[in-house]
DNA sequence: AGTAAAGTGTAATATTATAACCTTTTATGA
DNA sequence: TCATAAAAGGTTATAATATTACACTTTACT
């Protein structure tokens, strides 16, 4: 996986790191990458642009699995679990984590005009903002930060974001 | 409105000022805080817990009012747009805006034991990780921060939960 | 092989949100 | 004050996202 998902990249690159990290993870943890979960991950990876899980159904019965909401939801459920997708709740999508299997806090950086999204390190933020709560006697167990911008590609492109 | 959501507080208190500082701020911007609107408010700050749409649709048909779920999105668009109520993401769910009129950038500590959120100034961390993007290259626009945990309230009441 | 647990198939339905089109109300100014 | 345009609201239908419930199949374990 690149150090960013904006510059040109061998985005097959990613998609194999991700099913290979996937792979070792499942291993470790003792539970079943089966076809559908593995080709579903495949899927959320196909882009750095997140994925509805409506839009990975026809992509499903094209190779052939079922592909009724539950069987995508279920796989992205377990995906989910297993730290290997990440949701963002303002997009009702999902898309690959980049450092599975670690403990970490995430921030999306969301470009409005190419549609991709980059995780970034959010642990400073959400150490300070943990602190933050603490002060006023809240306990924080998770955070969800997404941010929209435009991203490095986009702002030199002006108008001719990149698609891939 | 009190300084904080968490300790009993005159709720009613909040609710009246809400809906002043919506007139104040409807007056300014020359807009009309109709009837259904300002009734839609009050339905969004009849707690802290965040509200969904169609939560409020069945309170506002007892009032008489239409409650197709356009006559509540339109109103919760309006209230949106003028910063007089907050969108939850992760909830599906709205809230009132603790300081509207005022640019800001929010922070919603939502209590998983009673479901009441809290807005917290984001501004320290939004400006941190506008510059962090930046060092990528990505010109953050807006943000949305949401954390889950559990609220001072709660935490010391543990298993009776405040209902207000 | 027998059994329990995990995974999948399938149909139906719940929840959240929007589109489209028409009518009513309000603001504006000739 | 009336004509008109813009804003707001009414109504029906439907889109988009997500879950429930239950049956069946496969896998793991003894």
């Amino acid at each position: 996986m690149s150090a960013s998902a904006y510059h040109p990249h061998d985005h097959q690159g990613c998609i194999s790191t991700a099913l290979q990290q996937a792979t070792t993870l499942c291993a470790e943890q003792g539970v079943r990458l089966t076809p559908i979960r593995k080709r579903v991950l495949e899927l959320v990876w196909q882009s750095h642009k997140p994925m509805g899980a409506y839009d990975l159904l026809p992509a499903l019965a094209a190779d052939g699995f079922n592909s009724a909401p539950p069987t995508v939801y279920r796989a992205l459920d377990f995906l989910l679990d297993l730290g290997l997708v990440h949701r963002l709740a303002s997009l009702n999508a999902f898309i690959g984590c980049s450092h599975p299997g670690h403990e970490h806090q995430s921030c999306f950086l969301i470009c409005k005009v190419c549609d991709k999204a980059h995780e970034m390190d959010a642990q400073p933020w959400f150490t300070a903002l943990t602190d933050a709560a603490k002060t006023q006697g809240f306990e924080v167990e998770t955070q969800l930060t997404e941010v929209v911008g435009i991203c490095p590609q986009c702002s030199k492109e002006k108008g001719s974001p990149d698609e891939s």
